[in-house]
DNA sequence: GCCGTTTTCGGCCCGACTGTTTTCAGTCG
């Protein structure tokens, strides 16, 4: 069967598990290789499997030895080297790096000294207290490891939490810490600030004089179920329901070096630090300094940093080294869709939907208090069962919009509907009706385990039916509780092309729909999105935000989203494709 | 294993905390 890029990215991921065993070392330069090739798949906007060896060494972070193996893997499924590290580290074994605070060094010598193989090998060496006669280790470690295993199920360190989850707790502790005197600044970093999908650990950054203070305000905080580390400067907590919670104190002189440092990513990090060295300098958390005098060229703002290195702005969405540090030199960055450039709302309920929490008015008038110039109400289509519209009601809510317009003479009020895309790409009520709606979004609400097939078919249906204006949360997926439907992306986004379909970035933070990567594809095709909110409560309209930083994350210029135009240039947008 | 406007060889980012240490190794981000 074909191999995709996502089963590539695996084996390097794994090779990178394997060769950190290997290398005794998690930073050894090979380990980093195979994590930057693994990187650079992850990125590839075409499947890997089409490119020759001597394409894929064209990619920064794959070369000759790399795009060999990869090759060797598509074609064959392995090759000899992962062969040979399999055996010699089985997953067994490997199965203990996700031990936190267990890194390769210690993992081989309890194996050649005690022999420790498995997880269950390990236990019983703690509990023989066998490790404590090795050198290096004491009881201590004995213990911290016998926790660590206890902990495991919960926060193994692969564990991964939906941001949904994470934004909430971060902002909790970026309120409490502000509130201390003498804190001057306080946020969040990390992947939560490039705005990943997932959240390893919250990264938080204060600025402080007194770092011992917030140290200690910090693990003194009613949510830090355990403390892990606690420094002057820089501490751990771990949460009830295990997400850690790491906090550095640094000068406020130093903030903006420090939260640069802090949001990453790693790679993006690296490129930064080199391009520094090229100049005789040294970036840190704490300056960017010159490596002779010491002198303090840039810190206290990241804008500082990037000016002095030659570099425009990055935000941190684009942060993953895949090309923003040679497009802000080059003064080639894309010019990036705002919060301040969204003019409209697309897909909006009110609580005819029956999961709608606020009536029309509310809704309306949240939005307009936010500055909207247009609006379209689409509650759900009669097809889904318990939360669907009758044709009649949808009528009676086509009046009840026209009665609210003349309130709300700034905003144009669409009557729309989201459609259920049913199984065989089908849709609610009849043709001739569906084409009286000023707005119609297509969504998939159920029938999430068809095949690859059945699924691009019913959502090719849909975007090719003339009264559909964009699909909602393409993927339809929930972020760490359900996957979403699999389908061929290219063909899809084929069909949103020749039809002028829109493709909806949907903010809801549990959703993030559609994907990152078919956004990014979707866009070097030339279709148009719309950045919607999902509203079902008159508070979820600040889901624009997070619509707009997903966005940002897959690179999408503000030219490519309909909804930035202005009111009458949407309208006609609109028209366009209604007739 | 990757990479090159000093280089095709010899480099490859930097610092805090912990537990074990009498000055440091391992882990982590």
């Amino acid at each position: 069967m074909a191999r995709s890029n996502r089963d590539v990215v695996a084996m390097l991921d794994e090779m990178a598990l394997l060769m950190k065993l290997e290398e005794g070392n998690p930073q050894a330069f090979r380990v980093r290789a195979y994590e930057n090739a693994a990187g650079a798949v992850k990125d590839l906007g075409t499947p890997i499997a089409e490119l020759s060896e001597s394409d894929m060494t064209a990619i920064k972070g794959i070369g000759k030895s790399t795009a060999a193996k990869i090759r060797l893997y598509l074609d064959t499924g392995t090759f000899p080297k992962l062969e040979e590290l399999r055996e010699r580290y089985p997953p067994a074994f490997t199965e203990m790096t996700r031990i936190p605070g267990l890194g390769p060094k210690t993992l081989i010598k309890l194996r050649d000294e005690l022999g420790v193989n498995t997880l269950d090998d390990l236990r019983r060496a703690i509990d023989a207290e066998a490790l404590r006669d090795l050198p290096g280790l004491g009881a201590k470690s004995e213990e911290k490891l016998r926790e660590a295993i206890g902990r495991l199920g919960m926060h193994g360190k692969d564990r991964r939490t939906p941001i949904a989850e994470a934004l909430p707790v971060a902002a909790e502790v970026v309120a409490a810490l502000s509130a201390i005197t003498g804190v001057k600044a306080a946020d969040y970093c990390g992947s939560m600030r490039r705005f990943s999908e997932t959240i390893g650990d919250v990264d938080i950054i204060a600025a402080a004089r007194d770092h011992a203070a917030v140290s200690d305000a910090f693990v003194g905080l009613d949510l830090a179920e355990r403390v892990l580390a606690h420094g002057d400067t820089k501490s751990s907590i771990l949460t009830r329901s295990g997400l850690q919670i790491d906090l550095r104190v640094v000068d406020p002189g130093s903030y903006g070096a420090a939260v640069l440092y802090f949001t990453g990513s790693k790679a993006h990090n690296i490129a930064l630090r080199q391009r520094a060295l090229e100049r005789g300098w040294t970036l840190n958390e704490y300056a960017l300094s010159d490596l002779e005098t010491e002198d303090v060229i840039a810190a206290r703002s990241e804008k500082s940093v990037y000016k002095a290195l030659g570099l425009r702005f990055i935000p941190p969405p684009l942060r993953e080294d895949t090309g923003e540090i040679e497009a802000a030199a080059g003064g080639s960055l894309p010019r990036l869709v705002e919060e301040r450039h969204i003019r409209g709302d697309l897909h909006v309920h009110s609580d005819l939907s029956g999961d709608g929490r606020a009536p029309l008015r509310d809704m309306v008038a949240a939005a307009s208090a936010r500055g909207l110039e247009y609006l379209a109400i689409t509650d759900h289509g009669e097809n889904l069962a318990i939360n669907g519209a009758s044709r009649r009601q949808m009528l009676a809510m086509r009046r009840k919009l026209a009665a609210l317009q003349g309130e709300y003479p700034d905003m144009a009020l669409l009557w729309g509907c989201e459609l259920n895309i049913g199984p065989d790409g089908s849709l609610d009520y009849d043709a001739g009706f569906l084409a009286s709606f000023d707005w119609a979004i297509a969504s998939v609400h159920s029938h999430f385990d068809l095949d690859d097939d059945a699924q691009t078919a019913r959502l090719i249906a849909a975007i090719e039916h003339p009264s559909v204006n964009a699909i909602g949360h393409l993927s339809g997926r929930m972020i760490g509780r359900r996957p979403g439907i699999r389908f061929d992306a290219t063909r899809v986004l084929g069909a949103a092309a020749a039809t002028g379909t829109a493709l909806e970035i949907n903010g809801a933070l549990d959703r993030l729909d559609a994907t990152v990567d078919v956004i990014r594809e979707g866009s070097t095709m030339g279709i148009d999105f719309v950045i919607d909110t999902d509203a079902h409560h008159p508070n979820d309209y600040r889901r624009l935000t997070s619509g707009v930083l997903w966005a940002q994350r897959a690179w999408l210029e503000r030219k490519r989203v309909a909804n930035t135009r202005p009111r009458d240039g949407f309208l006609r947008w609109v028209a366009r494709r209604r007739g």
